[in-house]
Order: C-alpha cells, then sequence, then structure tokens
DNA sequence: CTAGGGTTAG
C-alpha cells in the first residue's frame, strides 16, 4: 500500500488525502459488487481508514454506512449515522432502504418522518413505498404516493414499479390498478421496460383474483408484452410464470419457444409448472434438453426435477440427479444446500425411502425450517406419530405448516385429542396464526372424536378467519359432519362449495356410503364421471365400499373391472378386500374363492378379514374357520378374529367352542379392546363402559331404560340372548344385554337432550346384534331419530328401521 | 440511496 508512506509535507496533505478517498471510493465499490457482501471486508477497508486517521467525506461514509447496512451491521452503520452532525439525503434513504428490508417498518418511517420536507426528493418516497410494499402495508404505499404528489415531488419509473407491486395488497386493488396505468401512460413513463414489466405482472395477479374471466386479463398482459419496444429477461419470465400461475401451460409454452435467450429462469419456471400440473414426462423431457443445450442448471432446476420424480415416485431417476449433483457440483452456496438437500429429503421419504430421506436431513450441517418441514412430513405420512412428535418439538422456530402437519397427522392416526391440544396450542403460539390447513386438521380432529359442537364452532371461526372457500377445510367439514352423524350438513357444505376437487367427491361419496346410502353414493359417483373429475384409487375404495354396504353386487364388480379397463389403475389388496367384501355379503363365496385365487399376489389381512366377515354374516363356520387360522397366523394380537369366531360360534349354539377361543385369547395374550360407547350433551362429552357404575347419573339411565324395555316389548321386542357369550341363566342374560354402554349412551342423550332432537351415540367397537335390534323398537316407542356410529359404519334408526339396511 | 422473475414442506 504504497500511498500510505508518501512524505506528509503540508502542500502534499490535501493530495494523500484526495489519493486516499479515491483509493478507498474504490475499495468500497468493489466491495458492494460482491453479493452478499462480507462484514469482514467492509470491517477491514473501515479499520485502515481509522488506522491511517482518514476522516471520510459524506459520500465515501455514505457508502460506507450503506456496505454495513448490508452486510448485516445495520446497529453499527447506525451508530456512525447518529454521529453526523447533518446526515445528507442519500444517507438517510440508505436507512430508510435498511429498516425497510430487515422488515423494521416502523424505524424506516421515523427516519422518513424526521427528514426535513426541503432535502427530501423522489428517492427516499421511492425507498419508503417500496419498504410498504415488502412489509404488507399497502395502504401505506398508496398514502405515500399521494402526499408526494401533494408536495410536488414527481413520481417516476421507480415509483410506479413499487406502487404496481403494493397494490396488490390493498383490497379491491384492480380499480386502483386501473387509475395508475393510465397516469402511467399520461406520465410518458408506458414504454419503459421496467414499468411494463411491473404491469404486466400485476395483471398476472389480477388474473388470478377469482373475481375475473383469467384469459381477458392474460390477455391485455399479453398485448402490453408484444408492443413493449424493449424486452429484457425480466419481461420474458414476467409472462410466461404468469400463464403457469395461470394454469396456462400452453401460452407459457408459446411465448417460451418464441425466447431466443437460454434464460434459465424461464426453463426452471416451465418445469416447475409442468411438475405442478403432473406432465413429469414433459418436465423430464427439458431437464433433458437443458442438458443438450448447456445450459448451466441451478438449485431452482434441480428442486424443479426432484420434485419431478418425487411426486411420480420415480427413485432411479431421483438417484441419479442426486449422483449427478454429487459429481458436478463443487463448492454449492448455502442456499443451494438448501433447496437442494430439502428436496432430496423429499424424494426420498415420497419414494419410501425414510432412511434414506433422514440421512440426507442428519448430514445436513445446516438446515432451515423447510428441512424441518419435510422430514416431519416423512415421518408423518408413515404414520410414526411419537417419531414425528419428537421432531415437531425440537424445531426452534415453527411456522403455520409445521403445526398443521402435526395436527392432521395425529388427527390422521386417530389422535383426535392431541390434534385439538396442538390447535389450541398453536393459536397462543406467538407469531402463528392458524391457516385453512390446520383448521382442516382440527376439523378432523373433531371427526375422530364425533364432537359435534366443537366441530361447529370450528366451521363458524373458519368463516371468521376467511378460509370459507379453502378446499382442504370444506373438505374436512363434508368428513367432520358425515362423521358426527348428521349427514345433511355434510350434503350441504359439498352443495355450496364453489370448485370440487377429487377429494371433495370422494368424501361426500364416502359419506353417503358410510350412511348406508349405497344407491346415492353411486349416483354421486355417476355424475362425478359426467363431469369429467377423473376417479382415483381412493374413489373406488369407496365406490365398493358403498356398493358393499347396499348390497349392489353387480354394480360393484362392474366398478372393480373398470379400474384396470378404462382407468389404468391397478387394484390394490385393499381394492381386492373390498371385492371380496362385496361378494361375502351377498353370499357368494364361490365367486370370492375363485376372485382370490385368480389375484396377482398372495391373499393377506383385508382379504381374510372381508372372507370371515362375510361368513358371519352367513353362518358359513367352515369357511369362517379356515379365514380365521390364517388371520390367527397373520396377525395373532388382534382381538377382532377371535370376537367375530366366538361369536359365530354363540350364533350356532355351540358354546364348548365359544370357551375354547376365549382360552386362547387369554393363553395367548390377547386383550379385548373394553367396548365403550359416548354421547356428546351440553359440549361435553359422557362416556358409558358395559355396565357402567361410574358415571354420576347411571342409576337414572337404568330406571329409564327399564321403562323403555318394558315399552318395547309390547311392540314385539323380544332381546336376543345369543349375543352374550357367557353361559348363564337367560334372566342375567338379558340383564347383561341391558348393561350394554350403547344402550345406556343412547338413553342418557334421551334424557337429557331437548325432546324431538336426534340422539348421536358413537361406539369404538361394532355394534351389538341385539342392541341394533333393540334400536329399532326404542326409535319407534320414542318418536325419535337414533344415530349409532361403531368402528365401521353409521345407524340411522327411525320408525323402527335402520338406515344399514341389515347390511353390517 | 430507490423497482421487477424461477425453488423445496401440506
Amino acid at each position: 500500500m504504497t500511498i500510505l508512506n508518501e512524505p506528509t509535507t503540508k502542500l502534499n496533505i490535501t493530495n494523500t488525502i484526495r489519493a486516499l478517498a479515491n483509493f478507498y471510493a474504490s475499495q468500497l465499490l468493489q466491495c458492494s459488487k460482491q453479493s452478499p457482501t462480507s462484514s469482514s471486508t467492509v470491517r477491514m477497508i473501515h479499520a485502515h481508514m481509522i488506522g491511517s486517521n482518514f476522516r471520510p467525506q459524506s459520500h465515501i461514509l455514505n457508502r460506507l454506512m450503506d456496505l454495513y447496512c448490508k452486510s448485516g451491521n445495520i446497529t453499527y452503520a447506525r451508530q456512525l449515522f447518529d454521529e453526523m452532525p447533518q446526515p445528507d439525503i442519500v444517507a438517510r434513504t440508505t436507512f430508510i432502504t435498511a429498516y425497510s428490508s430487515s422488515g423494521e417498518l416502523k424505524l424506516a418511517r421515523e427516519v422518513f418522518n424526521t427528514t426535513p420536507l426541503n432535502i427530501r426528493d423522489t428517492v427516499c418516497y421511492n425507498a419508503l413505498i417500496t419498504g410498504c410494499a415488502h412489509n404488507s402495508d399497502g395502504n401505506g404505499a398508496i398514502e405515500l404516493f399521494c402526499e408526494m404528489k401533494r408536495y410536488d415531488f414527481r413520481p417516476d419509473n421507480y415509483t410506479y414499479t413499487s406502487m404496481l407491486s403494493g397494490l396488490s395488497l390493498v383490497a379491491e386493488y384492480e380499480s386502483h390498478c386501473q387509475q395508475l396505468h393510465c397516469e402511467i401512460v399520461k406520465s410518458g413513463t408506458g414504454f419503459v421496460t421496467s414499468v411494463v414489466n411491473a404491469l404486466i405482472s400485476v395483471y398476472v395477479k389480477c388474473a388470478s383474483s377469482p373475481f375475473v374471466v383469467p384469459c381477458l386479463l392474460m390477455g391485455a398482459a399479453r398485448k402490453l408484452f408484444d408492443e413493449m419496444p424493449y424486452k429484457d429477461e425480466l419481461s420474458w419470465t414476467t409472462i410466461i410464470t404468469g400463464y403457469i400461475r395461470n394454469d396456462d401451460l400452453y401460452n407459457a409454452r408459446d411465448v417460451f419457444d418464441g425466447m431466443n435467450e437460454k434464460l434459465v429462469v424461464a426453463w426452471n419456471a416451465l418445469i416447475s409448472g409442468y411438475v405442478h400440473k403432473g406432465y413429469v414426462f414433459q418436465a423430464l423431457e427439458m431437464f433433458r434438453k437443458m442438458h443438450l443445450l448447456e445450459i448451466r442448471f441451478d438449485e431452482f432446476t434441480y428442486t424443479g426435477i426432484l420434485g419431478a420424480c418425487a411426486s411420480s415416485k420415480l427413485f432411479l431417476h431421483g438417484k441419479q440427479v442426486h449422483g449427478y449433483i454429487i459429481r458436478t457440483v463443487k463448492n454449492p452456496s448455502r442456499d443451494f444446500l438448501f433447496s437442494v438437500n430439502n428436496a432430496l429429503i423429499t424424494l426420498y421419504w415420497k419414494c419410501g425411502k425414510l432412511e434414506d430421506a433422514r440421512k440426507i436431513f442428519d448430514r445436513m450441517l445446516i438446515r432451515d425450517l423447510v428441512s424441518w418441514n419435510s422430514i416431519l412430513c416423512a415421518y408423518v405420512d408413515v404414520g410414526l406419530i411419537e417419531e414425528a412428535m419428537s421432531f415437531f418439538n425440537e424445531i426452534p422456530e415453527k411456522n403455520e405448516l409445521t403445526w398443521s402437519v402435526m395436527i392432521s397427522g395425529c388427527a390422521q392416526n386417530g389422535l383426535g385429542e392431541e390434534g385439538l391440544k396442538l390447535f389450541n396450542q398453536m393459536r397462543s403460539y406467538n407469531n402463528c396464526q392458524p391457516c385453512d390447513y390446520s383448521f382442516a386438521g382440527a376439523i378432523i380432529s373433531c371427526a375422530v372424536l364425533a364432537s359435534l359442537d366443537h366441530g361447529r364452532q370450528l366451521h363458524a371461526q373458519l368463516i371468521q378467519s376467511g378460509f370459507e372457500s379453502s378446499l382442504s377445510a370444506s373438505n374436512s367439514l363434508i368428513t367432520m359432519y358425515a362423521r358426527c352423524g348428521v349427514l345433511q350438513d355434510s350434503q350441504s357444505v359439498f352443495r355450496t362449495m364453489n370448485a370440487l376437487d377429487s377429494v371433495s367427491w370422494n368424501s361426500m361419496i364416502a359419506a353417503l356410503g358410510q350412511h348406508g346410502h349405497g344407491g346415492q353414493a353411486v349416483d354421486l359417483f355417476e355424475q362425478m364421471l359426467k363431469e369429467d373429475i377423473v376417479p382415483d384409487r381412493i374413489t373406488f375404495l369407496t365406490i365398493l365400499s358403498s356398493c358393499s354396504h347396499a348390497g349392489l353386487v353387480d354394480q360393484g364388480q362392474r366398478y372393480f373391472n373398470s379400474m384396470s379397463e378404462l382407468y389404468n389403475i391397478t387394484p390394490g389388496e385393499d381394492h381386492y378386500g373390498r371385492l371380496i367384501d362385496l361378494l361375502c355379503r351377498a353370499g357368494k363365496f364361490t365367486e370370492a374363492i375363485d376372485t382370490i385365487q385368480k389375484m396377482p399376489f398372495n391373499p393377506g389381512v383385508p382379504i381374510w378379514e372381508a372372507l370371515l366377515g362375510g361368513c358371519r354374516i352367513h353362518g358359513n363356520i367352515e369357511l369362517g374357520i379356515e379365514a380365521a387360522e390364517k388371520l390367527f397366523e397373520l396377525i395373532p394380537q388382534h382381538d377382532g378374529t377371535y370376537i367375530l369366531l366366538s361369536n359365530m360360534y354363540a350364533d350356532l349354539g355351540k358354546w364348548s367352542d365359544v370357551s375354547r377361543i376365549r382360552n386362547m385369547m387369554r393363553v395367548r395374550g390377547v386383550k379385548k379392546e373394553p367396548a365403550c360407547s359416548w354421547i356428546e350433551v351440553d359440549n361435553m362429552v359422557h362416556v358409558f363402559l358395559v355396565d357402567d357404575t361410574k358415571h354420576p347419573e347411571v342409576q337414572k339411565v337404568y330406571k329409564y331404560l327399564e321403562e323403555l324395555v318394558f315399552k318395547m316389548k309390547k311392540l314385539g321386542y323380544v332381546p336376543d340372548t345369543k349375543y352374550v357369550l357367557h353361559d348363564m341363566e337367560n334372566e342375567q342374560k338379558e340383564y347383561a344385554l341391558s348393561t350394554h354402554s350403547e344402550k345406556l349412551a343412547v338413553a342418557y342423550g334421551l334424557l337429557r337432550l331437548p325432546s324431538g332432537a336426534m340422539i348421536r351415540v358413537f361406539k369404538n367397537i361394532r355394534i351389538c346384534g341385539d342392541c341394533h335390534n333393540a334400536f329399532k323398537f326404542m326409535s319407534q316407542v320414542v318418536g325419535r331419530v337414533i344415530v349409532v356410529r361403531d368402528g365401521k359404519r353409521f345407524h340411522r334408526f327411525e320408525n323402527g328401521k335402520c338406515s344399514c339396511g341389515n347390511y353390517w
């Protein structure tokens, strides 16, 4: 550094200072070209200034402060600022900008407000308007815009671009945008590339608003694009991504094909557009072409293409890309590592390789929230809730996605209470407002618990929070109302939704099927096909169950065959299970066995369970024993098999076999899930066990039940004591029947709920045969509707009949 | 000193 050793004669001082100033200015300029700005370099230059006793003039100091801000040292820069006797407008604007981009809009405004009017300029207004736009204060931007015009500051192209991006935060922004467009044309900036780009971008945003016809606005955007005198990279990408955002891949591709530059951003946008639309092949094809044209991949390309592999479970393709990255990418940046590793986590877990996903996660030296959320999803997806929970607790800064994944994860694994607990915790968590997905999770939790009151409250809150039109939340409402026994409310949600996806249809079809309306389920399925909604695997599972419950054998078989013939879906074991169930319920055992033998895989649990269930209905003991034996081998600890088999023996009065089975359970240590039923009264859940003595009002319930049974017997009710599995005297048996938990819960509801109100009772396992019969008579005696949801389905008793048509 | 595009988690 030769200049430091120059002789310091008086004459030379000014020269030295000038030389130093030039030197530092060029150093700082060099530094500002680095991205991101390195804070150590800035500190070094500053230290050098102090060491050489150089007192920077304001423009050098301004640049220094700007660099400090950009390298993350705003606080220190502010100290320098506060020491300045009269900071000029450039210094002030530096801080307005710095505070704005670090999210501290208040501080930015403070600097702006303490800036005297006579030194303000358009630039400082621009800086604060941008700050408003970035910190979601659209109205603030508009106020500043009006203010600057009042004080005669002329808006320039920066002002217009910032305003346009800020406006979309304001209600009814479309009309504001039109005004602004007029003003831009009048101001003569209507042909400035950056301004037209911003206009295009705003038209694109308007087009995706639900209240307009998108093609008209996209047409206007396209016109602007076609007529602009000079297009830069951004112009191309804005219009291309605009089309993609509005689901118009055709036009996106059209513009893209007219583009000469090898603009990596445009390629990435199109790739991710294809992936989102499910056109994985096209995405892979573009990736290949990029490679041929020697366009450099960046992290966006990789995340796009890895996402494509993940969504189609193309494990080997994905692994190849992973290997390619390892071989070719040297010195990856932080951002590169974040996004690519996160995409790899998702690739591996979606391909069923949880271990590999975990390896990627563990090897990441630094993780961001997406990494945590991705690994959380992986564990939730395979149902490892405890592990997922321990990840969840480790996540330092949770966002609404973290919460909603965990909430719906609990709900999907039957942990309704935990789901609701988390939802309430989320609300008390400072920076996390529930989003529509977390509402959906909480609503499904209510479905699991069959808590209608709570579910209705959440529905109300959902509307209050403005998520009424959310697909996922509405879909969860359909399921919740159905599982709480109020099918009509499911239907009214379904009917009033303004957009439906396959989940909506599946949920509604399933709801009808579970409530025993097989015919209506089939009608709705046919309507779905008519509206060109492509049925998926789930659709077929639900429609097959519906046919089975409604005894629609031929129909069900036809749907089963159409899966592979028309929709290219290979039936899985679960589909075969439903088909076997359908056949066995109808007593077609020969066909069922024939189907099992022709299946492309060895029969497993779902198949044998379906067979056993059918045998129980038709008293086919030989086949039933065979199925039960297989199940004893496959799932020896499952209580359901033993109970079904012992019920079959009981039906035939073979009490020695009944006790043999019970003995088997004891020897093998199989625990019978204790039966319990519950009912919601006054926002409280009341649980009853068999022969309950714990509930405070149980004595009243027994007495009332006695009166009811007396009246029921007059109508012809005969207690069916074969459902008592113990060998005891008849009178005792009758008493044992009258203490079943579902009877207690129903009776309690009749006592406590307002007259005429529907009774909704829930039982953890299948309803007992005598109770099923008894409720028919009971509904007649009390003249009320009784709905019972058991482990599998719904029974709606009205005027002596059950909706299940005795298919249960 | 001020503006604008592509990405991964449901």
